[in-house]
DNA sequence: AAATTTTCCGTGTGCGTACACGAAATTAAA
DNA sequence: TTTAATTTCGTGTACGCACACGGAAAATTT
């Protein structure tokens, strides 16, 4: 029962290694009949390179890249530590890995930096593509090039990617929905919060939205509750503050709105805003494990949060790359993590990733 | 910007490789004088092992073996593909791996198979501790023999494991409660269910408890739902139905339990029952996704459950062994998984971990 | 001082693969 | 048929490390 190797295979067909090697790695100079020989011998003795010899005898190193915004954005961290951390591992197999980034609302910046991983030819990219309109050309480019690329955290429909690793932002909603739903009783009313900006893209606002109305409109019993939508385009406390004082006192029984739904990680902000409005048992749902929104889901301003495994998607963007790449498997279209639904008691276990 | 080889520290100390090799190993036969100078020049070069290289050098196979139930007890099943799915990555650094299977209440045969386990003399195990009485004395023959251990799910506090990777039970509980708080009014009752048995292990059901309790004891607000607790020591569907109908009885209003946490993953007998019985609108909250579980999930007939990340918890075992006698890293003594919410919604996403 | 032991160290080979180089075999051109 | 041009293949070396072997140097004994 020991390994198959290069030999074993070379001496089954009578021939010699450096035969072997040209046929499996389609290198030509080899007869048509040998050629077939060698591919079945490989067939029968069952034989499977060994990634380790392969890659130490290899001198070429891949080069990865990853285009992102900056860790000035608190949402960005995680998953470039999860890059660098898959980075960590995969390094003895002789890969590289730089990555590019960008200030997060700089639309130019970002196609600047993605036509320059594209000019420096990598072997394999690794995309956060927070802007969507214009994207085709400079993708089209990368692709002419034969650069594989994997889509983290958002997706962009109309491309040839190789995986999509992150979240499905509808259903995300209709998990929030479910929760709200649970806590709040029957006649109460429900809010939801999209802090949109006109900069920025907000496709997965809108999806996470329509999820949370899907819910209220399927699930049987649960379409009693009254829904009001606010499209905020601020990120002033004072303004946050009266836009909900307002919309709080139009309701007649103001003790009426009893949930709020955030649709990203600005739940802080609305966290902030119920505080210095002096409401109370509200209950609020929004996304991500920033530093603001923990604290407020540690003192129970805020009741859920939802999670998007940030740091996996980082780490596993780059994984897809080696498996497609440098084991040569086949990956997922669609790698969706799952949607992480934390509150005080289980936030702990969540931290890191 | 060129890796260091040992051949790099072996040019700068003026020796051979074969010298620098044998301080690397601490294989003796060097001077004081000239180890000295190996060793600054390796932190001074900031030389590490390639990995690669060493395991395709070493002909030598470490051996890993694990201890778990057999794979009838549907739980068991997802940690079995966990720790292969982490065999298959580091099998090409020359690691075997062989499964010591027991039936799930055989005392006897769990502790035959870990002797047995002690005498095949292997470089590292996994043990799912089902059973912890009597755990001391073939536990300690591993230790003798310098065989380091992770134990997995379980944990047994009285000895020097290497690891632990699984859930904090007693934290999960309090997850329950507070899932169970929001979901029901004020003035609602709650029943524990625990499923206990004579030849299992229970501890980890006491810590669930106790968490559920610990919270509505220091929730502020919570204490004003009563909780009642049930031990069954059966699994036969008429008596599960009398037990509930006998409790639901006992109440003066049969409508004020309102909610149901079972203390594990039987909490499908519960749903099965409560159907029975015609009892709707109670809110059911247990563990595990096992197949039942998830239908009567996706039913809406159970509200919650909490994920263990079963497949997770074989995976992190094994790679959790390699990184401490491979890689030769420092490995945290405890890792503790999320403890996932899951519900109807979101549970597609968690069928795999 | 020679003989013996002990300590210390260098050299060489192999792990399984990649790839360059050149030789042999085949085909085409003369 | 001879020669040149191609095609096809074998050999050798390298990747970074582990380890066996044996030899030189130092220490110890006669």
């Amino acid at each position: 029962m020991t390994k198959v190797t290069i030999l074993d295979i070379a001496e089954h067909t009578g021939v010699s290694a450096g035969t072997v090697d040209r046929v499996i790695h389609n290198r030509g100079e080899v007869s048509l009949k040998t050629r077939e020989k060698v591919l079945q011998a490989i067939k029968k003795l069952n034989y499977e390179p060994d990634i380790l010899a392969r890659s130490l005898a290899s001198r070429k190193t891949l080069r990865f890249a990853a285009l992102l915004p900056e860790g000035s954005n608190p949402f960005w961290i995680k998953p470039a530590e999860g890059l660098n951390a898959a980075w960590r591992e995969i390094k003895p197999f002789g890969i590289a890995f730089e990555e590019y980034r960008f200030p997060y609302y700089h639309k130019t910046k970002f196609y600047r930096q993605l036509n320059a991983i594209t000019e420096s030819k990598p072997d394999g990219v690794v995309i956060a593509p927070v802007f969507t309109d214009l994207l085709q050309e400079p993708l089209q480019k990368l692709e002419d090039s034969g650069i594989p690329y994997v889509f983290m955290n958002t997706q962009w429909e109309n491309s040839n990617y190789l995986s999509f690793v992150g979240q499905d932002s509808m259903q995300s909603g209709r998990v929030a929905a479910r929760l709200l739903d649970y806590c709040i009783p029957e006649g109460g009313q429900i809010l939801i919060f999209n802090f949109i900006s006109s900069k920025g893209v907000n496709s997965h606002l809108q999806s996470r939205e329509q999820g949370f109305m899907d819910y209220f409109m399927s699930e049987p019993g649960a379409g009693k509750k009254k829904i009001l939508t606010i499209n905020a385009n601020t990120q002033i406390n004072k303004d946050i503050e009266d836009l909900l004082s307002y919309h709080l006192g139009l309701i007649s029984n103001p003790d009426e709105i009893t949930g709020i739904f955030v649709t990203n990680s600005r739940v802080f902000h609305i966290a902030n805003a119920l505080e210095k409005i002096k409401q109370a048992n509200i209950r609020l749902v929004g996304y991500d494990l920033l530093d603001e929104n923990i604290r407020h889901l540690r003192n129970s301003r805020i009741d859920f949060l939802i999670g998007q495994k940030p740091f996996e998607q980082g780490y596993k963007s780059i994984i897809t790359l080696f498996n497609a790449i440098v084991r040569k498997k086949e990956v997922p279209e669609n790698q969706f993590l799952p949607i992480d639904i934390i509150t005080k008691e289980n936030i702990d276990f969540y931290l890191n990733l």
